[in-house]
RNA sequence: AGAUCCGUAGCUCAGCCUGGUUAGAGCACUACACUGAUAAUGUAGGGGUCACCAGUUCAAAUCUGGUCGGGUCUACCA
């Protein structure tokens, strides 16, 4: 029996996706890609984990499809290509989930539920949606290993980011130290950013704000201020005046902070208070903000204590960097707050780059515990630091009057006096208050208590990713980034001002800090492996339980609150704890190129550096990844970081960040709006081939993507309808013909102009997309795919040849025709398989099945296509361009005059301006004049005076030589007559006169161009000019009535449901108007329809009705037997 | 607040790196045509102050600076 190729009814998207999908499950597909490519080079991919705690959206169907394509790529290329998937499990959104859930509190957890019990609620909810996810990734032809997935709560990967924990604990790079978190003392807990991102927690108060004055000390680096008041006779007290609004944390302060390169100014004045003349510094730009200007310079001399109007005046004007270092006397000292209980090297003006003139002095009060800038500047130059407020949010003891007093009325006590009113009295009566007012502004509250949040100290755990910066930087500018300014800027900036990683968290559900502790801090344990812990349990057997000595030596699991229980010793036979933080849930993910393949202890004891299971050594680093550009700071920064520091390698080579998914208005998808895409709605009803397509062509990936469905019916059209008519078109005719390919490749140069035509578009396109593929543009590589098909293959080729299918033997033009088609579609497929792999490879196995050219079971099996640089000829490609520009020149023409292509003209006239574009065009002469059904084609040459021409300059020539006169020429060569013009082309050069000097312009600084043939219908495009010839004489109105014959039998054939072989016989009712042309075109007419007899008949009773350019007449067609 | 991306036809996008005188496609709309690929296709038409302002230049959608609008990330600070 022959092999015939599927010929289908509709097109299917969806259905042909299913049919697919499930034959790729029983020929496990997926897993035989990857066991072909064994032995071949790996190309390695990382799957950066999806959390299975949410439901799957169209967000992440972008970014799979993606990293799949390249993954297909890369197989097709030959690279064998791991693909382990992986799942995020730990973190703050699974624990509010269950809270919310739970309709508990962080606070209830470990009293209203056990943390044993909450952190099983967490582990179950962790993989609520897994089946979804599933189900989304096979649906859309994402190929990733999901039987042996990565887990990050699993005790194996623990166990290896202690591992990774303790190599940083061992380089010095893990260490323990304050941060400055929101707290609030009201609750007594610190809070996360996420919390503090809680709607309704920033509010708008009125607190009192007070500008303060800090006495400047007279010393050497001050002396310069001094100085400059002497010499002005001036000697009264000078202060740096600051702005604060939160005076309490005034007795904390320990720094003034300047800006380098703001500039400051001395004025001297009167304190508006205290009436005592005064000299204060503060930033030029915010004087007019203290300092009426009315007032400047009026004389000192009448002002009494009390005057409203206050004189002033600018004694001196520097850079803050001039500051630096000098000293201030402390403003608000008590026992509590001495230099030595600050340490450091307090009361001095330090430079910071946060510093701005927008608001308060551009001197900023800075206490390092209550605030972060504060807290790192204060840290960069040895300030010290004070916490005068302890975490109820009362003073200490030690702060004098303020002792014991809340800062904030945490309590709702209703006698609450306000203690920053009291602070700003104090400085006021001391000559230390500038200005006291209270200030509306936008503060943090605890979403819990209402009351505001203060900024507070607390420990935590950090990696020291500052100590590497440069390195990190340096292995930045070896990662391909796509889009490069990802890298550069968004990355390399988040780089270049990169602060310690803070990794504590104090949550419940997530990996814990392998790290144990004696109580007085003294002695520290960095546990790397279970069997270390068994170990080091062991020796501190007496001071544990036997329960948790049995869970530790039988089935340990390495969470709260097991890990808690544990106990160790120190070396001195003292209990040591574990610290309780969590780590960042970052880290977990961050680590997944080594703890997904588990720690190998064997290679660990054998002192391997890198003691990962197999196959790490062949999986590391990543060739590519690829994620959302949100995860430019979570993800791509943890595996660079760890990578970094732990093995100074880049962790990935090519990355792409994909931008968002909005709806169709630019709006970001948000269950509140309603407005999301169902991605498994979407891929049941368009399939997953028109879907990918439609996500990956339609803007490039790093653009936001504005998602449309509207947008996937078009791609489901336009590219998927084209490429399934071309291929139904040609299983058609093969099936008639026989056609499998089994004949001997038919030589290029054997075959016909159009046949190497579209083989060297082909090769073109074949180069084109494999270097965009390779520089990771996959937009681009489908764009210039659709344009492949669409104006080439389907426009062009197949419609130009489709008589070459149906008319004639099975010989040598026909099976060329076949041998083109088919190689056409079969690359184009393989173009288009990583992209749309289902489709391409529905339609590759009904091509293969038959021809057998490719022994692979599927196409995801076989090697992308490789130009053969040997077929593509640029030259060949430019005439048919021209062709197809003429044809469409001369098909306006007709349609302009309402003559029908049906209707033969006589001829068309090209003027040509040079040999070779003489040359070009005869060579596809047959072509043009069958395409537009015209008899012959006459060129007009120049010399003729025929033709009309035009002449403007060549900007890009012209415009270095001329410059500003450019203008003037143009000018004159618009008024060029057709003389000058052809005495240009004669002598190659003319000389004009331009603005009265001389010029002589060559010809090669014009471009001529050819606009009109008078007399004639004519049409241009570019360089092009086509006149048609419209006079349709007797005998080609004879011509065309046969043709229009023709076409009117035919569509009886197929009203009839005759097939394409069948033979007919045809009686025609006699027509005075039709006799001539019948009995002229009877030969051509019979072949056209595959009549065996066409016979005139002067009266005919049966029959078809019809109408022939306006002649009815009656047509009786009959099968052959 | 900082960083970054984006802003071109009613809609989705090219073009911008490397400045050049008619700013292109597709969709949608209108009209006409084609009819053995036919739930396809072709041709033509309308539709743009290339977000705005300034600068550089003979010449700016394109280069520079700024403004506005939208998105994202980071931060929240006297």
């Amino acid at each position: 029996m022959s092999a015939k190729y599927k010929e289908y009814q509709h097109l299917n998207l969806p259905a042909i996706g299913e049919d697919v999908l499930s034959k790729w499950n029983e020929n496990q597909t997926f897993e035989k890609s990857i066991a072909v490519r064994d032995g071949a080079p790996s190309f390695v991919f990382y799957e950066g984990p999806p959390s299975a705690n949410g439901m799957p959206g169209i967000h992440h169907v972008i970014s799979r499809t993606l990293k799949d394509l390249v993954c297909r790529y890369k197989t097709m290329k030959g690279f064998q290509v791991k693909r382990k998937a992986g799942w995020d499990t730990h973190g703050l959104p699974i624990e509010l989930g269950v809270e919310k859930e739970l309709g508990i509190t962080k606070e209830d957890i470990g009293k209203k539920i056990t943390v044993e019990e909450y952190n099983r609620k967490c582990r179950e909810a962790v993989m609520r949606y897994k089946d979804k996810w599933d189900s989304i990734t096979k649906k859309m032809g994402y190929w990733v290993d999901l039987n042996d997935p990565y887990i990050t709560f699993d005790n194996q990967y623990i166990e290896t980011l202690w591992y990774l924990l303790g190599e940083l604990y061992k380089k010095d790079l893990l260490y323990q130290s304050v941060s400055i978190q929101p707290y609030s003392p009201a609750a007594g807990t610190g809070l996360s950013s996420h919390e503090l991102n809680q709607p309704g927690t920033y509010k708008n108060v009125k607190d009192t704000s007070a500008v303060v004055m800090f006495k400047v000390v007279q010393n050497e680096k001050a002396q310069f201020l001094f100085d400059s008041l002497k010499a002005q006779s001036i000697q009264d007290e000078l202060f740096f005046m600051a702005w604060t609004t939160t005076p309490w944390t005034l007795p904390s302060n320990l720094g003034l902070t300047v800006g380098p390169n703001i500039d400051y100014v001395a004025i001297h004045t009167f304190n508006p208070y205290t009436g005592i003349p005064i000299v204060v510094i503060l930033a030029k730009n915010l004087v007019s903000k203290y300092f009426k200007a009315e007032n400047e310079n009026i004389d000192f001399s009448t002002y009494k204590e009390g005057d409203k109007v206050i004189p002033w005046k600018v004694v001196a004007s520097f850079k803050g960097s001039q500051l630096a270092d000098c000293r201030y006397e402390q403003l608000l000292p008590f026992e509590a707050n001495t230099p030595e209980i600050a340490g450091g090297d307090p009361f001095r003006v330090i430079i910071g780059d946060f510093v701005t003139t927008e608001d308060g002095t551009g001197i900023v009060h800075t206490a390092p515990a209550f605030g972060a800038d504060d807290y790192k500047v204060g840290k960069k130059f040895n300030i010290g630091i004070l916490t005068l407020v302890d975490r109820e949010g009362k003073f200490i003891d030690g702060t004098g009057e303020f002792s014991g007093r809340y800062v904030k009325n945490y309590k709702d006590d209703p006698d609450y006096v306000d203690v920053n009113v009291d602070i700003c009295v104090k400085l006021k009566k001391e000559n230390r208050a500038f200005k006291i007012e209270k200030y509306e502004h936008n503060y943090p509250h605890c979403w819990r208590t209402d009351k505001p949040i203060l900024y507070y100290p607390l420990d935590a755990w950090f990696i020291k990713t500052t100590a590497l910066r440069d390195q990190m930087v340096a292995l930045n500018k070896e990662i391909n980034w796509k889009p490069k300014s990802t890298g550069d800027g968004r990355f390399g900036n988040w780089l270049e001002n990169m602060v310690d990683w803070n990794l504590s968290r104090s949550r419940f559900w997530g990996t814990p800090l392998p790290i144990w502790i004696t109580e007085d801090g003294t002695e520290q344990k960095c546990i790397q492996t279970i069997p270390q812990l068994r170990e080091e349990i062991k020796k501190a057997s007496h001071l544990n339980t036997q329960k948790t000595l049995d869970t530790v030596e039988n089935n340990i699991d390495l969470h709260k609150p097991y890990v808690d229980d544990i106990i160790l010793m120190s070396s001195k036979g003292e209990p040591m704890k574990r610290v309780p933080d969590l780590i960042d849930v970052w880290f977990d993910s961050g680590a997944m190129p080594y703890a997904q393949w588990g720690l190998d202890h064997e290679k660990l004891a054998a002192g391997d550096p890198k003691p990962f299971n197999a196959p790490f050594d062949t999986n590391y680093p990543a060739d590519f990844i690829c994620e959302g550009v949100d995860q430019t700071r979570g993800w791509f920064y943890t595996l660079h970081a760890i990578s970094s520091l732990l093995y100074g390698s880049v962790a990935f080579k090519n990355v792409i960040s994909n931008g968002l998914v909005l709806d169709k208005n630019g709006n970001k998808m948000s269950k509140r709006l309603g407005n999301v895409i169902d991605p498994f709605k979407t891929l049941d009803e368009y399939g997953a081939d028109a879907t990918r397509w439609y996500l990956i062509t339609n803007a490039a990936p790093w653009d936001n993507l504005k998602f449309d469905l509207a947008g996937i019916k078009e791609v489901q059209r336009k590219f998927f309808g084209t490429l399934y008519n071309t291929y139904q078109f040609f299983a058609l005719y093969a099936n008639v013909d026989g056609f499998k390919f089994e004949e001997a490749y038919i030589p290029l140069k054997d075959r016909p102009e159009i046949d190497r035509w579209i083989i060297s578009s082909l090769n073109s396109l074949v180069k084109k997309v494999n270097e965009l593929m390779d520089d990771y543009e996959p937009t681009q590589a489908g764009r210039a795919i659709e344009e492949f098909v669409d104006e080439h293959l389907s426009n062009w080729y197949v419609r130009l040849c489709r008589r070459r299918f149906w008319k004639g033997e099975y010989e040598h033009d026909k099976i060329c025709a076949y041998q083109t088609l088919y190689e056409c579609l079969e690359t184009v497929l393989r173009l288009t398989a990583p992209i749309s792999p289902f489709f391409s490879d529905a339609l590759f196995s009904n091509l293969n099945e038959v021809s057998k050219r490719h022994e692979a079971a599927s196409i995801h099996h076989v090697l992308f296509p490789v130009a053969d640089e040997s077929v593509i000829d640029a030259s060949l490609e430019e005439r048919m361009q021209m062709a197809q520009d003429i044809s469409s020149l001369v098909l306006s023409l007709r349609k302009k005059v309402n003559i029908k292509v049906r209707q033969p003209l006589q001829k068309v006239l090209i003027p040509v301006l040079t040999q070779d574009m003489k040359t070009q065009i005869g060579k596809i002469e047959d072509l043009i004049l069958s395409e537009v059904n015209v008899k012959e084609l006459q060129y007009l040459t120049e010399d003729n005076g025929f033709i009309k021409k035009r002449i403007k300059p060549n900007f890009i020539a012209l415009g270095k030589k001329l410059g500003a006169k450019m203008k003037a020429v143009a000018a004159d060569l618009g008024s060029f007559t057709q003389e000058q013009i052809s005495l240009l082309e004669k002598e190659g050069q003319i000389s004009l006169f331009i603005d009265n000097e001389p010029l002589i312009l060559m010809i090669n600084e014009v471009e001529i161009t050819s606009e009109d043939i008078p007399g004639w219908m004519v049409a241009n495009k570019d360089a092009l000019t086509v006149a048609l010839d419209i006079t349709v004489t007797p005998e080609l109105i004879n011509e065309g009535n046969a043709r229009e014959l023709v076409n009117r039998i035919q569509k009886i054939r197929k009203d009839n449901g005759y097939e394409l072989t069948d033979r007919i016989e045809v009686k025609v009712e006699a027509n005075d108007l039709l006799a001539t042309s019948i009995e002229d075109y009877k030969a051509y007419i019979c072949a056209e329809v595959l009549a065996d007899q066409l016979e005139l008949i002067p009266e005919l009773s049966d029959g078809t009705e019809i109408e022939v350019n306006d002649i009815s007449l009656k047509v009786f067609v009959t099968k052959k037997a």
